[in-house]
DNA sequence: AATTAGTTTAGAATTATTCTAAAAAAGACT
DNA sequence: AGTCTTTTTTAGAATAATTCTAAACTAATT
C-alpha cells in the first residue's frame, strides 16, 4: 500500500522527516512490527535512522493515540497503526498477529462484569491460538 | 486468608517445600504480585528462597494452568492465582489490579468478530482506568 | 541572524528475566 | 538404612528490550 505524504499527519504532533517515515512504514506494511524490526526496515529505506529515534517516534505516536502497543507475553512490544478499537489474535503457527474487530455495537462492558463507576481509558485484548484449515 | 497444607496442590506437579510456600503466598494474598515482590515477601516468611526459585515455581504453575500471568505494558509480569476465566482491571490511581469476571454465559466470541476456524488457547483482557467515587 | 525549543543520535545504563552449572533434595529400589 | 537417578534449588553471570544522557542538529520564532 502506498501512502501520500499529506496523509502522514498525526494531529498535535510535529511531523519531522523521521516521524513521517516511521509512520509511513507502519501504514504501508501493516504487520505489527517490533521497534527493532521497524528499525531494520528503516535502514533499507532512504531514511535510515537510529533505534532510539524509532522508539522516540513510536512513543510520540502512542501518546497521541495514532498507534497502539501490543503486548504479548514478554515478547518485544509490537506496534499497530489501526486506531479504531480492536483486539489482537496471535497465531502461534505463523507467529503473525491479526487485528480482530469488535462486533457491531458490542462493548467490553457487555462481556465483563465491571464494577460500578469503572472508567476505562484503555482496553487490550489479546488472544492466542491457531487457525484450522 | 489461611490455606491448609493439603490444599496446596497443583495437579501433575510435584509440590516441593518452595512450591508449596510460593503457592500459599499467592493464595493467601491475592494481590497480583510480581516475581520480585513475591520474592521479597518470601524472605519475610520461614521459607526464604532465591529469586530464581520464585521464577521457577511461577513458571511451573503457569505451565500447569494453576496461575496466570498478567502483562501490563512493560511492567514486570504479575501473577494471578485465580484460575477461572477472567480479565484484569488496572486502577491507575491506586496501581492495584482487580479481577473482572465474564458476564454469565458470555464468551469472547460474543464480543469479537473472530475469523472462521479460529481456535483460541489463551485469552488476555486487560483494562486500564480509574474508579469514580 | 540570533535565539529558543524540540528532535535525533550514539552509546551507556537499567532491569526484568533467563541461563549455567554446581549443590541439595526428592523419589525409586534394594 | 544405603545407593542410584532425576528433579529442584541456588548464586551469580548473561541476555536483551527499553530508557537515559548529553551533545549535535533541526525547526520554529523573534
Ligand atoms: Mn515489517
Ligand atoms: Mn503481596
Ligand atoms: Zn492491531
Ligand atoms: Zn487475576
Amino acid at each position: 500500500m502506498k501512502v501520500q505524504d499529506h496523509q502522514l499527519q498525526v494531529p498535535g504532533l510535529r511531523m519531522t522527516k523521521q516521524r513521517k517515515e516511521v509512520y509511513r512504514a507502519l501504514l504501508e506494511n501493516q504487520d505489527h512490527p517490533s521497534a527493532s524490526e521497524l528499525h531494520s526496515y528503516m535502514q533499507t529505506t532512504d531514511s535510515p535512522m537510529s533505534l532510539a529515534t524509532v522508539y522516540n517516534c513510536l512513543e510520540a505516536f502512542v501518546e497521541h493515540g495514532a498507534v497502539k502497543q501490543v503486548n504479548i507475553d514478554r515478547e518485544p512490544t509490537r506496534y499497530c497503526e489501526n486506531s479504531v478499537q480492536h483486539g489482537h489474535f496471535h497465531d502461534q503457527k505463523t507467529g503473525k498477529i491479526h487485528d480482530v474487530n469488535f462486533k457491531n455495537g458490542m462493548n467490553v462492558s457487555d462481556l465483563l462484569d465491571l464494577p460500578l463507576g469503572t472508567e476505562i481509558s484503555n482496553i487490550e485484548i489479546t488472544l492466542k491460538g491457531s487457525i484450522s484449515n
